[in-house]
DNA sequence: CGTTTTTTGTAATTATATTTCAAGAAATGT
DNA sequence: ACATTTCTTGAAATATAATTACAAAAAACG
């Protein structure tokens, strides 16, 4: 997603454009990881050395509660990491180098569907990381 | 699981005995939910007021290190919550009430190997989770 | 412009989890 | 049984991520 489209959104949703954010909106939709709140400050201050912390911890939470950024805690580290919010998909973490693969499975996703209803529940959210070590080639 | 078999195993691991210890493996072979710490930490108070809360910290990591409870931070609460290692099988989370429901899904379990292999990965763990509400019953 | 509302940075604070350290308990050897 | 070694404990301090208070600054809007 664009920086453009982000903007858009958040306006949209109320949000005034201002110069941390736009900052921080750029940041994101040039990441193509998962970075860390941390990482998504370092690349902002980059860009406006003024920005702090604390913008970027909140500006990042107004984001996840609009759906425009997904936050993630995977388990190999203990923090939060983000992305933006492009199709839907799953995770698979390299136990060893902490590399994030992303994977989409139709199957997967009607069978989620398929067990929450079958427990009698409307399934309004998932959570699917797998994680693995790299296989040798033969 | 019951205490007994946790403590044999505990030993067999080459943790020492103690009073604390044998306390909280009682708490949790009687727990049949997914207590956090503090709750574990409650439950061991009522049968040994001395007990610590670091002590339950460090007895439940050092369980967790040898496979023999599931560390869970599930996505409705910001601690975690400990079950002790039954069966393989995985949650659904209701997120009205928080309330867990286990369950298992060969077929599943059979994607999820297969996908990783796919993207050239031997699964070595993995997470799923499922948050729905309540369907109405017709 | 002038007023109102939102946002920001700094610093303080919260909450979970971990670690330090001296005292105490268990295991081991004799 | 006792001394020695090793492990474990509770209390308090510390670490770390995340949130919040508050006054100043910026944006929106008439």
């Amino acid at each position: 997603m664009s920086a453009i489209n982000l903007e858009k959104k958040c306006i949209e949703a109320g949000l005034k454009m201002t110069t941390p954010r736009r900052v921080i909106l750029d940041v994101l939709s040039h990441a193509h990881d998962h970075p860390s709140v941390e990482e998504v400050y370092n690349r902002s201050k980059k860009k406006d050395a003024s920005i702090s912390m604390a913008t970027v911890y909140r500006t990042l939470g107004l984001l996840d509660e609009l759906g425009l950024v997904f936050r993630h805690e995977f388990n190999d580290t203990d923090y939060a990491r983000y992305e933006v919010n492009a199709e839907h998909h799953h995770h698979l973490i390299d136990v060893d180098t902490g590399k994030v693969i992303e994977f989409q499975n139709e199957k997967i996703e009607k069978m989620k569907q398929k067990i929450a209803e079958e427990l009698g529940y409307e399934l309004v959210e998932c959570r699917l990381e797998l994680y693995g070590k790299k296989l040798k080639k033969k």
